[in-house]
Order: structure tokens, then C-alpha cells, then sequence
DNA sequence: GCCATCGTTTGGATCGATTCAAAATGGCTC
DNA sequence: GAGCCATTTTGAATCGATCCAAACGATGGC
């Protein structure tokens, strides 16, 4: 065994093979430049005293690039394997990394200063999934590396940005609802509060989340298109992880003339406004439609699968990516198109409901 | 703006403050050993100049230690987050680091050299998820890091390895089958080719995946002691994606004595024979019971959800990360035993179906 | 007034590589 | 054998920090 003390570097490797560190360096990052001979007998050295290659450490700091991109939300770092969104987008986000050869390194805020962060984190440059929180950018900024703003709620200038049209997404959702002769609708709204209250459209511009105040935009216009005023259509305070949809829709069904169709901000809360109609018996789409917003596999498997307006993952993903990587950065925020995803929770309007 | 050229180093900071670099390094990292009227002075310097803080790079060269862990498969990144059991031990590898406030990094080994890979990734240590891959340990081995196994095939006494008791578990599925009266079974066997053929004993001895053939060993193993011998329990070969699940059932139940009780060497197996099932029109576990192995998520929301042996994914991933972080490493191979996990799948067998 | 002590600060070595201008080498021509 | 050019090799600077032994100045005890 070699296991003496000390680790051994490229000098030692030059040493032992009687040639300068420089031409040592050469053998292994431009081995045609080196007499073969030369070669040879460094690699021997190299070999004999099993000395791997180069170590990233010294190469880092003189060339500078880590060839990694790093991840940050404000959340745990779990919140990217188990959140159904988060999961679907990283998925996307990993393709594009692997394409270009990066790697990736997730970093929380929420973990504490110690070790590993955003200011510390050995990466060329950050993806910020910044849902509200703008801190984030913050951060990024005072760190100095590029970073891309994923969920942002300001669109101000200086800060790159690659995000969705959440009004025209909305749009569509509604649009695809009223198309189909729905004109009892109502809106379950996420980011409004935690009580499972009906909310004014007046919360709904107030609050500070830019995507709920911008979808709920989209669908008052195409309610607008068909002549529905935005007062007639209920909007509930749903919690983020849909956990008092049940609340929520009773008190809507427990009237006379509930909705047929629900317009959701999240698949989450789709999903579990899903899960509360079965259990009540009410059929889906015979009786309601359900439509999400997000476009997350798990909407796939529900029974119905959900219809939705699906998020551009891949096209976000690799927009951002490739921003990090070779530029060119996005100059203030971008914003993707979303595609209408018809599965089965969407239905034409039962008979006799017309407003 | 401050925007000129260079970037700012900690000694254009100390040489702005009038002090050493000495000084101004501590001023960052003990800042309690400065006087206050100097350390002032620095930090007002490096506002000035828009220094944020040492920068990690140079950090690292000394320090060593990057805080992150890397986990690395053969697979392309997005495995990480796109295959079930994998987001199921990646979720709770991202807990035990975000516990110990490490970051985590992802090395795909299918990339290719340039750019990121075990080789030069800026990590502590790494997690290797080889099923079947021993390729990653050599390379690990070769970069020095201290790393630990985690699905590995050889039991090698010098390559520490964190695993589940697959004897053990297999074993507890099928004895839970056999305690519900089943007594004609089947296996649905991994690992073992590509045909949807049903395989002889001899063959899964002979594949080169540990644990399918420890799998295969404990089901038999529970079947002696309900006094059924080997010969009578078909195995068939599934593929690892289950896509060839319904040819292969197709083979037993068009038989006149088809299986009452399925033994699946993995939930997604299962889960796919429970697709074909219900297609077939056979109720579960009204006619045939299914066993999963491993536990992931998507097991409890089938339709009925899965009974299976669940993997200790939690006390895994602690384990190892801990190993990386603190040690003491693990000499050899580790086994953790699985548990039972009886949801809807699996039922008394049917009447009039004893041996 | 001398010396030991304590709290601060300094300077320089070190971490492990890459890079580049300059020097050495070798082959060829005239 | 001098001169020239192309190919290799060298040596030192550089990347951005941390660490530590030594120096320094002020204080207090004897």
C-alpha cells in the first residue's frame, strides 16, 4: 500500500518524474503538446505513485469554473424530490444539465448559514426558485454569480427572470371551461390566507403573489369574453396544499345552485378538490368539471385524470440553463406561453344549468 | 457603480482597511479575536468596495472541505427525480443533509467525462447508487473520497456499503401471503431477461443481481417452511419497467389453476400487474393478492393500495450521510431490515384454492 | 525598572493546480 | 558551422483564501 501521510500533488508527480509541474500539467490537460516519451514516463510516475489526476480543488480556483449549477429555494432541500412541481421542473432542469455536461447542486436558505449556501456554494451560477420570496435574489445578487429568477414575483429589469404567462394560462383554463357551456364557475384560489373563506376580488389584487393576482386576471378576462362579471363567480381561500378544499367547497355545494365547473390555481389543489367531489359522490365530469393549473405528472394518474394548462418544464428549463452556462442572460423576465392539457375532469355543462 | 475590472479580493480589502490579510481574514471568520475598531474599519472597507465576503473558492484550496455530498448513478441526472425509488432515498438523503446543514450535489456517471463527474465533482464524499454497477466504486475508490455503496452487488469486506436485508424481506413478503391461506403463488422475478418467460430456479441462481437472488432465496425460504417446494412456484421473468408484465401473466392465467397470491420483486412490477389485473377483470384481492417490494410512494394510492415490504429509506440515507460527514464509515456491507406494510392488495385466499 | 502575560496584529508559508513568456532543443538549409 | 524555425520544456506568477509562529504594545506584579 501507498497510505504514507501526505497526499500527493502534481509537483510530487513532476519530481518523481524529473520534469517542471508545467509540463506535468500538460500531460494530463494537453497530453499532444508532450513528447511521447516524456509522456510516457510522467504517467508512469503518476501511476507508481497513485496519483490520480489533477485534483478539482487547485483547478477550480485557477480556472475558476465548477462546471455545476446550483439550485436554490427557500424551502428544504427535500422540497425537491417530494413536492410534485418542484420534482417535475428539476426533472427538466437535469435533462438540460446532463446535456451540456453540468452538474447540479441543490442548495436551501431555509437550512441555516453554516456550510452550505447560496453565498458558499462551489457552483457557476444559481436557478432561484423564488416562489414570493424575494430574498432570495437578494442573495444571489450580493453573491455576485449569474442567477436566473425562476417563480419571480417583480418584474424589475436588472433582475433575469424566466417565467410563465400566468394570465394567458389562466385564459385558456377558463376559456376551455365556458367553451364547453359552463357558466356556474368558481375560482379556487391559493396564496389568499388560510381560512377557507370566499374572498373579494378586491383580497385577490391585493395579495403579493404575482402569479394568483395575474391568474386570476386571466380568468375574469375570458369570463369577461362571455359576459359573466367577475362578482358572480365565488373565489375560495384555498390553503397551498389544498388541505380545507373540503372546507372550501361546502360552502358552495351546501347551496342551491352549485357550480359545475372549478377553475384551480394549483393540480394540488385540482387534486384534492378531486378527491373531496368522489368522496361526496358528485361525478366528475358528469356533474362538475375540474380544472387544474401547473400540469404535474401526478394529474396524469387521478381518477379522471385531470385537464389542465401545463407549465413549459422543459422549455423554462433549458432556457435557464443554458442562460447560466453560455448566455445570454434574459434581460428582465421572460415569460413562456402554457399549453391546454384536455384529459377527463373536464366535461360540456350539464343540461339545464345555463346562468 | 463599482463595476471596474478585477474582482475584489480579501487583500484589496486589508490593503484598503491599512491592515494585514491576516487580519482581514479574521475579521470574517473570528471576528471576535479583532478589535472592534479595526474590524469596523475592514467591514466598512469591504462595504465600500463591494467585497460580499471570502469567496469559496480560495476558501476551499485551504480549507478542504466543501460541505456538499455527492450522490452518484449511472443513470442520467434526471433519475434522480423522475424514478420513484429513487425520489423516495434521494428525499430522505436531502433531509439527513439538510439536517447536518450539508449540500447535496448529483453526478450522473452516463454523461461523459467533460465537465462534471465523480472524478472532479466539489464534494466530501460520495453516495453511490450502483445497482449492478461496480464500475462506480472503482471510480470512487480512484478519487480518494471517503463514499459508501448503496445498492451493491459484491459484498467486498474493503468497500463500505449501506443495504437492505433483501433475504429478509423477500422472506416477510412471502410468509405474509402464505399466512393469508395462499398456497398457489407465483413470482414476478427482475433482473432476469427481457422475454415475459417463466425461468427456472437455477437461472435466477445464476444471475449476476445480488438481490434478486437474495430476493428469490427468502420467498423460497418461506415457502419451505409452509412446505412448498420451489418447483412448484413459477417464476417469471418481468422486466425492470414491468411493460412485459401482462405477457407474462398472460402465460399463468390462462392456465386452469392460476396463482391466488403475486410475489413481485418490485413495487413497480406490482403495480403494473395490478394495471393488467384490473384490465383482465380480476379482482384484488377478491381472486389474487399482490405483494410489492420496496415501498415507494406511488404504492399507496393504486387502486388497492399496495401491500408490500417496505425499505428503511429514512435509517438508509442517515446512515450513509452520516458515514460521509462524521464516520465512522461502515466496514463492509450493512444490511437493514425491511418492514411489512399491509395495505389493500392482499387478502385471505380465495376458498377451495388450498394445494 | 524588569519581566511575564495577555490581547492583537503581522508576514509569510501553504493549499494544488494552470498559464504563459522565455529558454532550450533539435532538425534543416545554405 | 551559422542561422532559422518549429517543437518542447522550464520557471515563476497567479488564483483567493487560511493558518500559525513570531512580533508588538500595553498592563500588572514584584
Amino acid at each position: 500500500m501507498t497510505g504514507s501521510g501526505r497526499t500527493i500533488r502534481l509537483r510530487d508527480v513532476a519530481e518523481a518524474a524529473g520534469v517542471s509541474q508545467g509540463t506535468a500539467s500538460n500531460v494530463f490537460n494537453r497530453p499532444e503538446v508532450v513528447r511521447e516519451e516524456v509522456r510516457e514516463r510522467v504517467r508512469e510516475a503518476a501511476r507508481a505513485l497513485g496519483y490520480a489526476g489533477p485534483s478539482p480543488k487547485g483547478r477550480l480556483l485557477r480556472a475558476g469554473k465548477t462546471n455545476a449549477i446550483g439550485v436554490a429555494a427557500a424551502e428544504p432541500l427535500e422540497y425537491f424530490f417530494a413536492d410534485p412541481w418542484a420534482r417535475r421542473l428539476m426533472t427538466e432542469v437535469a435533462r438540460a444539465c446532463d446535456a451540456r455536461g453540468a452538474g447540479l447542486a441543490l442548495v436551501s436558505v431555509a437550512a441555516g448559514q453554516p456550510g452550505w449556501s447560496i453565498e458558499s456554494a462551489l457552483v457557476d451560477g444559481f436557478l432561484l426558485r423564488c416562489g414570493g420570496r424575494e430574498l432570495l435574489v437578494e442573495i444571489a445578487q450580493r453573491r455576485g454569480l449569474p442567477f436566473v429568477a425562476l417563480s419571480l414575483d417583480h418584474a424589475e429589469p436588472d433582475v433575469p427572470a424566466v417565467d410563465i404567462d400566468d394570465f394567458g394560462g389562466a385564459r385558456l383554463a377558463a376559456r376551455h371551461l365556458l367553451g364547453l357551456g359552463h357558466r356556474r364557475l368558481a375560482i379556487l384560489g391559493i396564496g389568499l390566507g388560510a381560512a377557507p373563506d370566499r374572498v373579494q376580488p378586491d383580497r385577490v389584487r391585493a395579495t403579493r403573489y404575482m402569479n394568483v393576482r395575474e391568474r386570476a386576471r386571466g380568468y375574469w378576462a375570458a369570463l369577461a369574453e362571455a359576459g359573466l362579471p367577475e362578482a358572480e363567480v365565488p373565489i375560495l381561500a384555498i390553503r397551498d396544499d389544498g388541505s380545507n378544499v373540503g372546507a372550501a367547497l361546502a360552502l358552495l355545494f351546501d347551496e342551491p345552485e352549485p357550480p359545475t365547473g372549478l377553475l384551480a390555481m394549483s393540480d394540488k389543489v385540482a387534486m384534492a378538490a378531486l378527491g373531496w367531489l368522489a368522496e361526496r359522490g358528485l361525478a366528475v365530469p358528469g356533474q362538475v368539471s375540474v380544472m387544474g393549473f401547473d400540469g404535474v405528472p401526478e394529474g396524469a394518474r387521478t381518477e379522471p385524470p385531470l385537464s389542465t394548462v401545463e407549465q413549459p418544464f422543459r422549455r423554462i428549463a433549458e432556457r435557464a440553463v443554458a442562460a447560466i452556462l453560455d448566455g445570454p442572460m434574459p434581460q428582465g423576465r421572460e415569460v413562456l406561453p402554457l399549453t391546454l392539457l384536455v384529459r377527463g375532469s373536464t366535461g360540456s355543462a350539464p343540461n339545464g344549468t345555463g346562468a
